[in-house]
DNA sequence: CGTCTCCGTCAATATTAGCTGACATGTTCA
DNA sequence: TGAACATGTCAGCTAATATTGACGGAGACG
């Protein structure tokens, strides 16, 4: 049960924003994603990307010596929406699409106090 | 939007624990979920009901000495789902009701090393 | 072959979260 | 009023995590 991970990889800000980038851009370049996450700089973007993998949020495909990285929709993204509705199941009865895409990058708290 | 407390607030495996918990019993004291989370002190206990509590996934209900916690499915739950559902779009039919209960408390990584 | 690009990894550091034990608050009841 | 009980809160310590800058490996291309 991988789950644990993926709540865990979850609860990164910036990992959420580079979900975000990748449901809309539906595949990128390591490089692409690091290009649109400016809060942080590459080294992070890439072991955030690793432990996105790991948790298996996301997959990867190499291609040359880019590594292009998407969704992975079957992955314990299942698990923790099973968890998350076996917990929370009354009144939630259609949940989705109802957000706009911005909000996936929901940085606000105490990461990132201002850009220098 | 409260998603990026919930989303921190569900990365704790003992939070996550006390949501099954509460998900199990409907509604419980303070003190009755402390007995049942034999991993960490009452003081822990009673600091991620109040981390639960401001993330907007459970709700307090005060009575006498007691303080009754319940499981708020129409708090930033919601948020949380929809936000999912909008990032692994693609092969998600049907995610609800599948998982065991005991899945939920999925303590099994770094923290508590061994109940002293 | 040499070099450049893309990218992951490592060591050191700083920031942060969690746990415990003691104390404070509010409630019930004798 | 005073004792017992249920909980929340605080200070201090410890452990985990993220970030950066430097380095190494693999592929592309002249």
């Amino acid at each position: 049960m991988d789950a644990n991970l993926a709540f865990d990889a979850l609860a990164d800000p910036i990992r959420r924003e580079i979900l975000g980038v990748l449901a809309a851009e539906d595949e990128c370049s390591a490089g692409a994603i690091a290009d649109r996450i400016t809060s942080v700089g590459r080294s992070a973007v890439s072991m955030h990307l690793k432990v996105l993998r790991v948790a298996g949020l996301v997959s990867e495909r190499r291609e040359g010596r880019f590594r292009f990285y998407s969704i992975d929709s079957a992955g314990s993204a299942r698990d923790v929406l099973s968890l998350l509705h076996n917990v929370f199941r009354a009144g939630l009865q259609s949940v989705g699409g109802a957000v706009p895409d911005d909000e996936l990058d929901g940085r606000r708290a105490v990461h990132n106090p201002g850009t220098p």
